[in-house]
DNA sequence: AACCCCATCAACCGCTTAAAG
DNA sequence: GCTTTAAGCGGTTGATGGGGT
């Protein structure tokens, strides 16, 4: 495979970048877009290899995203998003508004990771540790007692090797004298996710392999929302559509006759238009950078209190439509690769695509229950105060609980970007 | 004050994949 | 179909700062 021709070539620069460096790369691609990676260092007069440039713009410079803390509800979205997705990162965080990939990988390394253990789960199977450390102990079990068997057999086969080809060759003792199984496919992937979903709550042990067992209904339910998790109700027991949008629009009514005062039913987020004279303040970008949002004195998109996902869909539309930009914002552009591994890929069962938006639809309420009631994940923080707009609130929990439609909106939110990734592959 | 330890996070590295020639 | 190039992704590293001794 090829490497980066920029990566061979000498003085160029390396580490954080400076002030200068960013104002140059920032006033590149708000001139030109960034183009071809490689070519904006020459281009910006950067001392910095392409690949550089594109991180430092995508991770740290890119006006839309979100800076600070990750508010509790972030957190187990990305928990129950890596139960599903594993350490998918760059699909984690294109459920995440405003976050990086790195930025979330770095939060599950430093922060997720130890709570989880603290709490007693495994943060890479998402299973109790005590089960876990359980399998370890059954697993070595059964190594030594392979062994055990082994060596027996082998003894037994020297004993009998002028016997006919060996009885073991067509009765393994045991399976791991097979031969190693093949990598896990996509269909696997899928088996497992359905098998897992439906035998989390069946009564069936859960598959030990498959990291993403810990099913939404076991992240999620709450037995006071007076929702069922059943595994057998379906998300719309009526319906027989098959296309997302008509599921969503009869999950929205569905959602609003039973226990929310209004969802708005779009499936495409609202952007706003802004006037072609619009342009990106660098300064205001910078202040942003450093704290400030992002818009609060540059392009009159909204005050910089609110950074909710839609005013982050807002400025992405303002770049897209001022033409400044080549990129696109998250969740807009999405890689074949994507579809390769999302989990109902070229599937056109109406059964899976309930069960994995019944797995939405939980993972949604997981989040509108958050404020109400603490998941397994959480911990019991009664005076906890999300510090990230759009999805945070400083109300006290009663107050919360009052609120349904906001949560709503963040739950509709994800559940639009599951059915619009699955709308475009299928 | 000096040192150590640890957590955080920006950045790098190496690999895979997709597209272009 | 093969090679090259560019982009994207995930794992890892290293600088930095805060807290403890």
């Amino acid at each position: 495979m090829g490497r980066h021709s920029c990566c061979y070539k000498q003085k160029l620069r390396k580490g954080l970048w400076s002030p200068e460096e960013d104002e140059k790369l920032i006033n590149h691609i708000t001139k030109f877009g960034h183009g071809c990676w490689s070519s904006v260092p020459k281009l910006a007069g950067l001392q910095r290899c392409g690949k550089s440039c594109r991180l430092r713009w995508i991770n740290y410079l890119r006006p839309d995203l979100k800076r600070g803390t990750f508010s509790q509800q972030e957190e187990n979205l990305i928990i129950e998003l890596h139960a599903v997705l594993g350490n998918r990162w760059s699909q984690i965080a294109a459920q995440l508004p405003g976050r990086t990939d790195n930025e979330i990988k770095n939060l599950w390394n430093s922060s997720i990771k130890k709570k989880l253990r603290q709490r007693g789960i495994d943060p890479n199977t998402h299973k109790p540790l005590s089960e876990v450390q359980n399998e370890d102990k059954a697993l070595a079990a059964a190594v030594s007692k392979n062994s055990a068997e082994r060596a027996a057999a082998s003894e037994a086969e020297n004993s009998n090797s002028k016997a006919s080809s060996s009885a073991a060759d067509h009765y393994p003792l045991v399976e791991s004298s097979r031969p190693p199984a093949p990598p896990p496919t996509h269909e696997f992937f899928l088996e497992r996710f359905v098998s897992s979903h439906e035998s989390s709550t069946g009564g069936c042990r859960p598959n030990s392999d498959f990291p993403g067992y810990l099913s939404f209904q076991q992240l999620s339910y709450r037995p006071d929302t007076g929702l069922s998790a059943h595994p057998n109700t379906t998300l719309f027991p009526n319906s027989n559509s098959s296309r997302p949008s008509d599921m969503i629009s009869e999950f929205n009514s569905s959602m609003t006759t039973s226990f929310l005062p209004s969802i708005p039913s779009p499936i495409l987020k609202p952007s706003i238009s802004l006037p072609p004279s619009t342009s990106l303040d660098v300064n205001a970008v910078h202040n942003w950078n450093n704290g400030s949002t992002f818009g609060s004195n540059g392009g009159g998109s909204s005050n910089g209190s609110s950074s909710s996902s839609t005013e982050l869909q807002n400025s992405a539309s303002f770049f897209e439509n001022g033409g400044c930009f080549s990129w696109a914002p998250m969740n807009c552009v999405k890689s074949k690769k994507e579809a390769e591994v999302h989990p109902l890929e070229g599937e056109t069962d109406d059964n899976k695509w309930s069960e994995y938006l019944q797995a939405s639809f939980l993972l949604g309420t997981t989040i509108q229950n958050q404020a109400a009631a603490q998941d397994i994940y959480s911990e019991t923080k009664p005076e906890a105060q999300f510090s990230t707009d759009g999805l945070s609130t400083n109300l006290p929990r009663s107050q919360q609980q009052q609120q349904p439609s906001e949560a709503a909106d963040i739950y509709t939110n994800h559940l639009q970007r599951l059915a619009a990734t699955y709308e475009q592959f299928s």
